[in-house]
DNA sequence: CTAATCTCCATTAATTCTATAGATATTAGA
DNA sequence: TCTAATATCTATAGAATTAATGGAGATTAG
């Protein structure tokens, strides 16, 4: 079980936004360059991303993305749903929209649904335990700690 | 992001097998029938659980499959790892064998690695926290209560 | 105007998941 | 010993999903 290359672009490019020191408004291109992520692709994704509500978007020359709130605001789970969407761990466990699954009676008999809607519930919690700020934090701190094992190794 | 059909699979059989006043041994072709299970995709399934000492079975006529423990003792967790393998959001964080991303500097250097290892720990947590004997109790939770229901509404 | 940008829709390519097929090995019981 | 019912193994076909690309608008600063 593994997150997908939208999600993981999806957190570069916002903890790319959200780095201090790096201009808040920063094109799809830009993002692109300093990710190395498909450009297309990632028009996707900033989409996905701006259809929440994470970030906003000016269009023209000199226009690009920004976040839309701050960094502590924002959380894996804000993303991982903008992107991939909730996390439900079959069909009829939908937090929004479940659906019977085709091997069930019905969807109230489903005996494996209500369990497994508290697993879903226990695995959003956790991924909104975590923010953009502190994924941001640690980003630069490995980033700091790299420079400083690139001086020793030299 | 959803959990495979192996894992749901995996869930209804243990669940077969682990349902008192069931015999304790029940073959392929016994568990796809009760559970609608395509017979030689159940076979994948159990060999995967069996892999990991979830199950044991017997060859010969007569022969099928048993738990090898107690459902206490069986996690949701074991589960989805047996037959899905363990969660890791990243490959570069794997908790047994991570493997550096195509799109990262190094794995020691990739600023994602650690929290996202973190992650996986905890949602593994979370998994872990729910036992086979508690889905099956659930499980008997349900059939009386359909079975309830269905009497009134007759 | 023009060049750089975001937006939208469609399509192809790659990968993973689901399911099936067929041959072999094992075992209980007649 | 034979037979029928079972698990085991490997391979492959089919379906679905994910990843990536392409191209034609729409918008805007300068």
């Amino acid at each position: 079980m593994k997150l997908s290359k939208k999600s993981k672009y999806a957190l570069r490019a916002l903890a790319c936004l959200g780095a201090p020191g790096v201009p808040s408004v920063l094109s799809i291109q830009e993002i692109a360059r300093r990710e190395t992520i498909p450009k297309k692709f990632l028009e996707q994704v900033l989409l996905a991303l701006k259809k929440t509500g994470i970030v906003q978007s000016s269009r023209g020359k000199a226009g690009g993305y920004t976040l839309r709130g701050a960094p502590a605001g924002i959380t894996l789970g804000d993303i991982v749903r903008a992107v991939d969407g909730p996390f439900a761990p079959f069909v009829c466990a939908h937090p929004a929209a479940p659906v019977k699954c085709a091997d069930c009676p019905s969807i109230e008999n489903c005996w494996l649904r209500a369990v497994m809607t508290e697993v879903g519930e226990t695995v959003t919690t956790a991924l909104d335990q975590i923010t953009l700020a502190e994924i941001c934090r640690r980003a630069a701190e490995s980033q700091r700690r790299s420079v400083h094992t690139l001086m020793y190794d030299i």
